[in-house]
DNA sequence: GATGAATGAGGATTCATTCAT
DNA sequence: AATGAATGAATCCTCATTCAT
């Protein structure tokens, strides 16, 4: 019987999560938390007892994407070429974020202080991996260091989102990065 | 006496602008009217005379900041080293980005739509004699076009202010996106 | 099984009680009623199912410490020195209230409203015991009522507590009334 | 015209103040903001302007009355019989405590901490006056201290008001505190 | 009977904007 | 034109109470 109810608080857990993830990406971190509540169709004390602090919410949602994309770092450091691994991931980092406001709001910390060590550095750890591969390949050069990866990775996946890039520009702009880290 | 007014009005008009420039790059857009007007010397019915809306005075804003780097981008295309000249404006324009939190939030858009396309065209206009120039000398590749050097300048001026990139950091990745420029 | 149960939800009802007292005697009777359910070591449910509105659970409690109170009372009426007993217990019961919040706030009807009428009854019955006995010593001049004594005694709990009183002027104070009872 | 200004002003901000004193006297200091606007017939934030924080909102009403009470002491200080003047005092002010909830809650310090310290003080010393002028007219034993005095007030206040004493119990028990004074 | 998740009204506070002076 | 007081919608958060499990 409590597994029950908790099967339910762990079901709406989730509906309020990719609620606040949605409006998030649409309206920014600025958005409402009651309209995080009506989009996940639960009333405002439940997203509250989920989630104390708006600011709660906030970082639950950003160290989620970020331990996913650690995940997908590491499933293409497994599996891929390591001489496209690292431009792969990049690349589908970019364009990933022209779908997510918030992902970029945050990780910049704009505005909200969302505390996001962990998870951001178990990221950079994945991206380590896939930038020393391609380094051993001979795609990268080697004083590439991850801390630079990273940056690029934040500055332009921000930019993409925000500045509302095209699929055309945002590969052209990529390929100039990526020659960077070649030569 | 409504010249004399005028003078006054005008005088009220940009001790406003500078009052907002401050307390917007301190506080971030969230900062309220309120206290511009309380820096700027003024009632609040003031800023709304002369701006009808906050959004109207964050424009004002980031159209003063275009035109501003717009014509330091002019005053190197004409005197420096074509050589260095786009990477030293490029260089100059993140690192001034630190210290102002609005407008890397507003070329960004972030939250606050404000439109400013004039004023961003001019200095894409700008930034593309200095890119032709670096071309002529060689210092850049011939394929660059300038829509992907605003981009990158968006990404880092950005980035570098909201992930809080040390000088450090700022310099190494700067040296990446420039090596991308070249080869 | 029935008995068995019945014998769970006393305790529960008991334990219940003593964390309210505790709960509300620290932070008054603004805390909340999940905070006497934290210490009482059970769900919040619980406490609703035996106590079904905040206001019943405040009002068991005064009840309970008017009973105990009453109990004092006669405890001294029968044993203790006629002279000293009422001022013994007077004084006993402001020292007591230096350390219950909600006493004070409930006798005083602080925003709660709690009927307790027939405790109180009962506690001025035995305050009138002593106050008879006191008479009856000579230690208490005879026009004196038991609703006089009864008054003074909520009045000096309430602004000890509530104000503060240190112990030194706690006592002066009560030397006052006290010889105000006597002559 | 900023005088006109200042005097609306200045209307509405008494005119807060009534209305909170009513209110917060009735329903006590838990009523909510948004009655004392209703009942002062201005919209919510127009009592955030003049009283940042509800707490400053009580702290003033309380103050007044603080002040109002030193003046009266003041004036029976000066123009009436000695004898008389403390007695009549501080049956005035128990007498006036029955209309008044916030009162008796805010001195005690209720929930609430309001910073009274100056205006407490100041009715400390108009007290004092009138307590030494009894002393000398030997309407009161010499060894009564004003802070006893302040004690017996504040809990002859608070118990008449929020016990409910009828007037035949209140005078009755004033009697005793009277005496007690003088023997 | 117990559990604890969900509800949703209520409350303090902020702030862009309006408007009387 | 400037002033700054007033407005009131919006927001975050709390908590008594209900109810499905």
């Amino acid at each position: 019987m409590t597994a029950q109810l908790r099967a339910d608080a762990r079901r709406n857990r989730e509906r309020i999560l990719a609620a606040a993830e949605a409006v998030f990406a649409e309206r920014g971190a600025a958005a409402s938390t009651e309209e995080v509540a009506a989009r996940a169709g639960v009333a405002i004390g439940t997203v509250f007892r989920h989630f104390p602090t708006k600011n709660d919410l906030l970082g639950a949602i950003v160290k989620g994407l970020l331990a996913r994309l650690a995940e997908e770092a590491d499933a293409l450091a497994e599996g891929g070429d390591p001489e496209k691994a690292l431009f792969a991931f990049f690349t589908h980092v970019v364009e990933e974020a022209a779908a997510r406001k918030t992902v970029a709001e945050l990780l910049a910390g704009g505005g909200v202080d969302v505390r996001v060590g962990k998870p951001l550095e178990r990221l950079q750890e994945s991206v380590g991996t896939l930038l020393r591969r391609a380094q051993q390949a001979g795609a990268v050069r080697d004083d590439v260091r991850p801390d630079e990866v990273m940056a690029l990775l934040a500055a332009t996946s921000q930019a993409a989102l925000l500045g509302g890039w095209d699929p055309d520009l945002r590969n052209r702009t990529l390929k100039i990065v990526f020659a960077g880290f070649r030569a």
